[in-house]
DNA sequence: GATGTTTTTGGAACCGTTTCCAACGGGAAA
DNA sequence: TTTCCCGTTGGAAACGGTTCCAAAAACATC
């Protein structure tokens, strides 16, 4: 079936290109009579404009690109989530890149040929290099990260050393004093400011201002995964002062934690609190203790950033914003006063 | 930053445009001191290719559109996972449509205006209807459904009235006579050949074999979700003469099974038994008995034959395929004698 | 009916690639 | 020296839209 253009439609109504293109692009000065004529082409050939020319012609994509770490972190679901919703109510398309390492994200970026295949860009969780940073403001192209910070770029975020406080607090207020840390690897000493780095700082504050002794032995951290922190859980619970509470950087990090607990044939909260960071859906199923934060709607304001930022580009430099989301602990079934 | 274009770089070489695409494209016929010269004129414009350019000359995107509920089906993000591995190492990218209902799918299947933004489409668990089937085959677009089924179109699928056969078996080897089956809801007479009936034929199936009398009134169906599965097992666990498993369509309906047991202060498996069906990466951490269905294979097979049907275009209508995985029971800690 | 004004319309030029075809240059053969 | 051939090369045409400008048509005014 030999697709049909727009001047297929212009012969066969008898009018020019010209006109059949204000006709699909509902352009005012199209007289009632005329338009009529070249619906009815449109509809007798089953026309439909082919959506890569007016890209060209427009320089315009209607498609948003979001880079994350979906599959190894379930908080990115969720965040998607967000963005998805507002996405398609402004009727843009939804070009994923997945990255599950520093080094694949640095790939994708490498790669982007151009800018040119979206009109805006997302990126949950990694922040990119300087390098990159640089390279993306001087193409212009608008960019908003969601839980990552950089001080050039627009971003939605979270108070993590709050975050890290709220958690720790929570340990404190039921007696707990024996109170363990378990983080991701903080990779580059570059990303030492990163979120886990910033709840650990939260951490110490609390403990600090409970007069509790922070023991380095308490703090562990390995690459982020259910089987690593399951790993770490198990070493701080053989230590000769095993902690009686355990704060994770992440759900996915506490889940591991709670493996461990099992393994161990030790009760939750009896023996063991645990307590992680996030929320995601599981958590709920878990009966999980945790530190929210509204992941949906971190999806929803970076979109919604990206858009303010499209629409204002006109004036090139729209001034870096930085949105701070809500915390708050939940309370379920994951810590209790210590034994 | 006016960003060049190819005769820009032609200008600055001082050679024509169609050599400047030959450099690009690694067209064997260019002289080696040519093309140096090509490549120093790039490097010195910065100059990238504009790939919509490209795309609209060629005909060809490097897209492939996948359409799946995403968020409310945990098992989509699975599978998924595989999808991506595949285009990522054919280097396409991945544009993604959020549906979370039929209405929102059919919405989506109309509103792509032609199949033109990208080279082949993926379906997971949503079929699309007759009339968008039609549509489909008409355009010459590549399709492959993923855990759905049409008889016009490519698909990857399991053998579900087996699931439904293996799930009920184990039940029954281990003492139970009293079992229940949920499931989501069939919802149009021309979708009741969905996977949720055919695993309730296996259910039957298996209980007919092993001579135990089916009840009605032990099988129940909602919309798919945690809090109506939760709804359905309270019925259940309130009959007069209540199962002593539950069978679920999915891991998700599993969970609430598993909430309303604990709601109602019954211990699994030792007052209760459930087992569920996909095995998705929570049902590990829950400890669920399952009907393992490989999730991400699925990915990777539906996107591979995609692929295949791509590249064999010229001779327009590859053969309709299918594609069945393997299913096998994962005993965990849900499921044991009756009591 | 002539003139001026406004609304509609046709179509060339453009967006930035690829590709095809003709032309060119240089070496080998006659 | 001429002829032929082949590897390179330049550039026009094509992909299918949008937009701008000038011209035509419609209408208003005198």
């Amino acid at each position: 079936m030999p697709t049909s253009t727009i001047r297929d439609v212009a012969r066969e109504a008898g009018v020019g290109v010209g006109t059949v293109s204000r006709v699909l692009n509902s352009h005012p000065s199209v007289r009632e009579t005329t338009r009529r004529r070249v619906e009815r082409a449109i509809a007798a050939l089953n026309y439909r404009p082919n959506p890569i020319a007016r890209q060209l012609s427009l320089g315009r994509t209607s498609n948003i690109a979001v880079v994350a770490p979906f599959f190894i972190r379930p908080s990115s679901v969720e965040r998607l989530r967000g963005v998805e919703t507002v996405l398609t109510e402004r009727k843009y398309d939804l070009v994923l890149y997945n990255v599950e390492t520093q080094d694949k994200r640095d790939e994708v970026f490498r790669k982007f040929p151009r800018f040119d295949t979206f009109d805006g860009l997302l990126v949950l969780t990694l922040a990119p290099e300087d390098e990159e940073v640089a390279r993306l403001l001087e193409s212009g192209t608008p960019v908003v990260l969601i839980d990552a910070n950089h001080p050039q770029l627009n971003r939605v975020l979270i108070d993590d050393v709050r975050g890290g406080y709220l958690a720790t607090k929570h340990l404190i207020e039921l007696g707990h004093t024996r109170i363990a840390y378990i983080s991701d690897i903080l990779e580059s000493p570059f990303r030492f400011v990163g979120a886990s780095a910033r709840r650990f700082e939260g951490y110490r504050q609390a403990l600090a201002e409970a007069g509790i002794e922070y023991r380095p032995t308490y703090y562990r951290h390995d690459l982020h995964g259910v089987q690593e922190a399951k790993g770490l859980a198990h070493e701080l619970l053989s230590l000769s002062e095993p902690p009686t509470a355990i704060f994770t950087a992440s759900d996915t990090q506490a889940i591991g934690v709670l493996r461990a607990a099992q393994e161990r044939a030790l009760s939750v909260p009896e023996e063991l609190s645990v307590i992680g960071f996030d929320d995601i859906e599981v958590a709920e199923y878990l009966n999980l203790t945790t530190i929210h934060q509204p992941l949906f709607t971190s999806g929803v304001e970076g979109a919604e950033l990206l858009f303010q930022c499209i629409s204002e580009q006109p004036e090139r430099q729209c001034d870096v914003l930085e949105v701070i989301l809500p915390l708050r602990l939940v309370e379920r079934q994951t810590t209790g006063p210590p034994p």
